[in-house]
Order: structure tokens, then C-alpha cells, then sequence
DNA sequence: GTCTATAAATCGATAGAC
DNA sequence: GTCTATCGATTTATAGAC
């Protein structure tokens, strides 16, 4: 056991990657684990997803997995922070890769879904039902945080944009709720604004999780025309040209 | 079909109110049951429920819930259904106890949020993730209708409410696929309109949904006054006052 | 129509050999 | 670090006595 571990001063690596063979061995299996818990997922779902189902995927046997998470809710953890990531990215690339503020936030709007529409269980995952039995950890929420922030990041960028004025003549408690948020997300602008950012990116994730989760059968089959308006709308609600 | 339907022979019921003495003790157990399943649903969630903790709940033995409901599929979708018509019945209260087409909105959104908050495991199983294993038969999409309709009725009494033109100055897909929606909520009205609808339905149980899901966990104690304001604001943008 | 009993699976997690 | 074996529990669903 002493042996390959000794020689750690030739591929000693920076902070990112591990040092030791021994220990990138150990994190590119980790992250096989994780791969075919994600393959699993996609095809049974968050609440079905099984420690067991994932192991014989990889033609383990189940006990192995333990030594490297430490219990279902831990991998369950690591598949959520993935889909976060996951779905943060594309939104920022998708943001960066346009111009003019509605432009950028309907490229963004485009990219959440396309992801969703790819990855149904995920999208399920992360903003579906909470999974019985499972307590999302803080960390979970920090990830959750990158799509918001992408979101946020439009609005920040177009600092003219404000939602139309009279809405709500005096909505008294606002100010206080709303504050919070604003520490987070869009510093300095009104509350309108910011009540404004929090509907438009909640009226992505419904659309999304409507269409995901069936809501719309009855409807149409061609639903991105639909799409497309509504977070226009949703867009100009904001402020947003 | 909710299920006692299936398995009821001879002694078939007419539409509402059943013929002999038997065929009414039947329902009333039947009815029992779904309570009990409703219970239990909002202790363990959807995903959770089993027929077995039905029975425990009801000091009856597993076995015998088959006499009323041949699957456990059958005893979710009579649950489904029973959700999707209280949540319908609050919203045609609410719609209906206001005047103004914004403020019968605002009324109708408080009303939903409110039987949410009150219901958070039947919100789950209605607007959640799909349930692993479970296939929703067409009675469900049926009554799934009753709140849309209860949402395009506000807009159906609001004759000149209109979203602002110029949103997508030609979105060249909309009107096709908006039809078949126009027509079982909204005739005669323009495509704009349609949309509008759709993204103020879409805005509300978003917002619930991110609210009882967990996802304004670092956000705000007091919810309700941003609530408000982007219900305001998304009527608005569907032209409401 | 309710019961006992059972079939045939599933699951998370742990102990201990190697 | 992977294996066998197992504990103790869960589930849907069915067969057959009464």
C-alpha cells in the first residue's frame, strides 16, 4: 500500500486536481459513480433514483458505493448541485451570446428550456417536488444560486429597465420583503425591479415545469412560439427592450 | 376512472347518488378511503403513498382496499381529481367574489397560493413532478380544467383587456398554435390575449410552486406582498385593471 | 367483503472476510 | 476497497378460507 502513494513529487498537481494517483483514481471513479447515477435518474426519476439500481449499473455491488457516498442522500446531493451547474452554464453562455437586454434574456429564456426539455428528470430534480425523505443541504442552495444570478445578470446590464409604473400603487410591505433579494441579486435598483426579475424567472421555470410536467397535452405540439411570446412578455414586464 | 367504477357490477349507480342501501354504504367507504389516502398523502407526499399505509390508517388489511380500488394508480388519480376540483372551487369562489378584472385576478391568485400553502403535498401531486409509475388518465386532464377555465373566465369578463402591442413585433408561429387553447378558453379573442393568459396562469402556479417547493428558502419570511406584486404586475401585462 | 398468508420483489445500511 | 451475506424493513398484488 505504500508503494505508488511515495512517489507523489513528480505529479503533484495544484489545488483543483488531487495529488496523488491513488487519490485521481479515486475521483475519476467517483465521478463514473455519479455519471451512472445521473443515467439512472434520467430514466427512473429523482424519487425512484436507488443506491442499488446505480450500482448495478456499474456492475457493483451496492455496499461499495459507501466508500464513496456516505449515504443515498449524499449522491442524491451531488446529482443536484450537477443539474444546477448544468443548467447555470448554458443560461450564462446563453445570456452572454446576445445583445440588447430582451434579446439576451430570451436567449436565456431558450437555452433554460432546450436544457430542460433534454434533461426532464433533472429539470425534476432541481425544480420538481422535493424528494421524499431527502433535506437539501445549504450547498445545494449556493448552486441554485447560479442560475438565479445569470438571470439577475440581465437586469444588471440594462440598468434603464424598470417595470411600468402604477401597477400596484402602494404595495406597503414590499420594500422590507424584497430587500433581501436585492442584497443578492440586483443591488441598487428599485423594488419593483426586483419583484419584477423574481416573476420573470419564475414565469421561465413554470413554463418550463408546466411543459415538462405535462401540463400542456391538450394543447399544442409546437410550443415554442408560445414560449418564445409569453417570456417576451415576461421580458417587457421587466423592463426589458 | 376513479376506480370504484371498475370493479361495481350489478348494483351500477346512476350518475350522482346511488340506488340501494349497499351501493350506498360502498360509497361512503370509498369515500372514507380517499380520506384517508388524503391524509396520508399529505404527511408522505406523493411519491411516498402506498396503499398499505391507506389500510394501516384505516385499521383495514392491504387486501381489502382492492374490493374499492383495483391499483393504487386508481386510488392517486381519485386523489388528483379530488385536488384539481378543490383547487378549482376556491379559484371559481374567489374569481367570483371580487369585482374588476384585476382584482378578481389578485382575489383568484390568493385564493390558489392560499389553498397551496394549505395543501402543499396535493399541490405536489397536481403541478409537482410526475409521479414514478403513475400514467394520468384523461378524467385527470378533465379536471385539470376547471381552474384553467376559472383563470380564462377573469379574462373572459374583461372583454377590452390586451397585452401591449409590439411585444414580438411578429411572432410568425403564435397564432396556430395558440388555437386550439383560444378555443376552449378564450374564442374570439386575438393571439396576444391567448398568451397572455397562458403566462398569467403559468406566473401563479410558478410562483407557488418555487414558494412550496423550497426555492425562496434564503429569501423572505413574509411572502405575501412580493406575491401580490407580481401577480399585479403579471395582470397587467395581460391587460388587466 | 374481510381476513390470513404469501409470492416476489424492492430498498438503505451494516458486518466482516479477504 | 471490493466482496458475500445479511438485517430489517418496505412495497404491489394475488390466492383462498370464511
Amino acid at each position: 500500500m505504500t508503494g505508488p502513494e511515495a512517489i507523489t513529487g513528480p505529479e503533484a498537481e495544484a489545488a483543483s486536481t488531487p495529488r496523488s494517483v491513488r487519490a485521481r483514481v479515486r475521483a475519476e471513479l467517483t465521478a463514473e459513480i455519479v455519471a451512472a447515477a445521473g443515467e439512472e435518474l434520467a430514466e427512473v426519476g429523482p424519487a425512484a433514483l436507488s443506491l442499488r439500481s446505480v450500482a448495478r449499473r456499474l456492475g457493483m455491488v451496492p455496499s461499495a458505493l459507501y466508500r464513496y457516498f456516505p449515504s443515498r442522500d449524499s449522491l442524491l446531493t451531488a446529482l443536484i448541485t450537477e443539474a444546477y451547474e448544468a443548467v447555470g452554464a448554458v443560461a450564462e453562455q446563453a445570456a452572454g451570446s446576445a445583445d440588447g437586454s430582451l434579446d439576451r434574456w430570451l436567449a436565456l429564456c431558450r437555452a433554460v428550456r432546450t436544457w430542460g426539455r433534454a434533461h426532464p428528470q433533472q429539470w425534476a430534480l432541481i425544480y420538481g417536488s422535493p424528494v421524499p425523505g431527502y433535506a437539501a443541504p445549504q450547498t445545494t442552495v449556493a448552486a441554485a444560486l447560479r442560475v438565479t444570478l445569470a438571470v439577475a445578470g440581465v437586469l444588471r446590464d440594462a440598468p434603464g429597465a424598470r417595470p411600468p409604473q402604477g401597477v400596484a400603487p402602494d404595495e406597503p410591505g414590499l420594500e422590507p420583503v424584497v430587500a433581501p433579494i436585492r442584497d443578492a441579486l440586483l443591488p441598487g435598483r428599485d423594488a419593483p425591479t426586483v419583484a419584477a426579475t423574481v416573476l420573470a424567472w419564475t414565469s421561465l421555470t413554470g413554463m418550463v415545469s408546466l411543459e415538462l410536467f405535462g401540463h400542456y397535452e391538450g394543447g399544442t405540439t409546437e410550443f415554442e412560439p408560445l414560449f418564445a411570446y409569453c417570456m417576451a412578455l415576461s421580458g417587457r414586464a421587466a423592463g426589458l427592450d
